[in-house]
DNA sequence: TCTCATATACTAATAACTTAGTACTGCTGA
DNA sequence: TCAGCAGTACTAAGTTATTAGTATATGAGA
């Protein structure tokens, strides 16, 4: 059974960020770090945790009443999958004119910068 | 009247990159272009082209029996928005993570590590 | 034991995306 | 002139995403 595809929409991320931050997370956590920032029912974010789960970015344990959710795959993975598919999708594959388009657009400081280099020396 | 979101769907997108590149494109252009790549109905073409002008991406003028599409905003821009939105969604906004994913994925090669490093002299 | 709070199960509605079919129109060449 | 082709207009259907309501189950405290 090949493993689903990795990519998640964007309200699925902003979940899967909370539940990849916690390391587990029942729908009640989830649900209040999502309600300090905007208003959601309950219901809904255990609908989204169950597609979550159906499509293979969470696994399930019962803990006495409660579901307990954990990632499947560590938040690195995804998020490289993710890279790589905006890349295709965007720039045909090509990592290069997205970094020029990063370096030129200035959302860079210049202590980010030279930390850049630094990695650019290290992989060269 | 807001400019609509700069944002593209895939779809939209794929066909976005080829009026961009023709300059101006009708609905045969675009849908030959396609075809060279996969399957797909000359009215399907037709709708997605429409959809991209109600949204404000393409504008049309009639030329004898067909319209001919041409974009609103240059590729250039789009892009940048969509690399902008990319890392508001996946990494709260900062550049530098994405860039040190880039890197460490090995996703460049030696020549464009070399230039990415003259692009981050200028810059600094 | 019985009630209430909390949890899940089931259902559903709306919107956006993607794809495409059918009907209609109007040039253009025979 | 008129048939046919190339074009648009209108319609629609399937899928996924997002949000949430109602019904039901269950455990814990009074």
């Amino acid at each position: 059974m090949r493993p689903s595809s990795v990519t998640l929409t964007p309200q699925e991320l902003e979940l899967m960020k909370i539940v990849w931050h916690k390391g587990e997370a029942t729908v009640r956590d989830v649900y209040e770090t999502l309600l300090e920032r905007r208003k959601i029912a309950y219901t809904t974010v255990m609908t989204m945790m169950r597609v979550l789960e159906k499509k293979g970015h969470v696994k399930t344990r019962r803990e006495s009443r409660a579901f307990v959710y954990r990632p499947t795959r560590p938040e690195r993975q995804v998020v490289r999958s993710m890279v790589r598919e905006f890349i295709d999708r965007v720039f045909n594959g090509s990592a290069q004119p997205l970094l020029v388009h990063l370096v030129e657009d200035r959302r860079l400081s210049p202590q980010e910068l030279e930390e850049l280099e630094r990695l650019i020396r290290e992989a060269e």
